[in-house]
DNA sequence: TGTTTGACCGGTC
DNA sequence: CGACCGGCCAAAC
């Protein structure tokens, strides 16, 4: 298989950025998932810390990353005026109690989505 | 430099 | 179903 991303990204942190926002709109993914594309040799505590790190990065949509069970379990990181349903619901993703309904079909796998990155 | 914490996960009880 | 534990790695203290 080829290399995760590109060997050009020697930072963690910049591997999951360039998944994240190649999530389709009104789609949303794991921090597990992440990782797990990753090669889950950092493990998706990792991925959480990224998105911390992601507030510098405009471009990676992080409402679109919850857990496993699909719970908005990072919703307090986001600003009061955009918050983390908000902008999902605003994609077509419904939540109810910060649980992403239909969450098995909004699911986006990036080790199965992904084919190629080196676009 | 050692300990604690963290937007997690999987398993166990 | 809720509580707990070990693991994973990096940043903060």
């Amino acid at each position: 298989m080829d290399r995760k991303i590109s060997e050009k990204n020697r930072d963690f942190f910049e591997q999951v950025y360039q998944v994240v926002v190649l999530i389709p709109k009104g789609r949303v993914t794991s921090y597990g998932a992440i990782a797990n594309y990753l090669g889950a040799k950092s493990g998706a505590r990792m991925v959480g810390w990224a998105m911390n790190a992601a507030h510098s990065r405009p471009e990676v949509p992080a409402h679109r990353v919850v857990n496993r069970s699909g719970l908005l379990t990072g919703k307090h990181h986001f600003p009061a005026e955009r918050p983390m349903q908000e902008q999902l619901e605003a994609e077509g993703v419904r939540i109810v109690e910060d649980q992403v309904q239909e969450f098995d079909k909004l699911f986006w796998d990036p080790s199965k989505e992904i084919e190629d990155l080196s676009h």
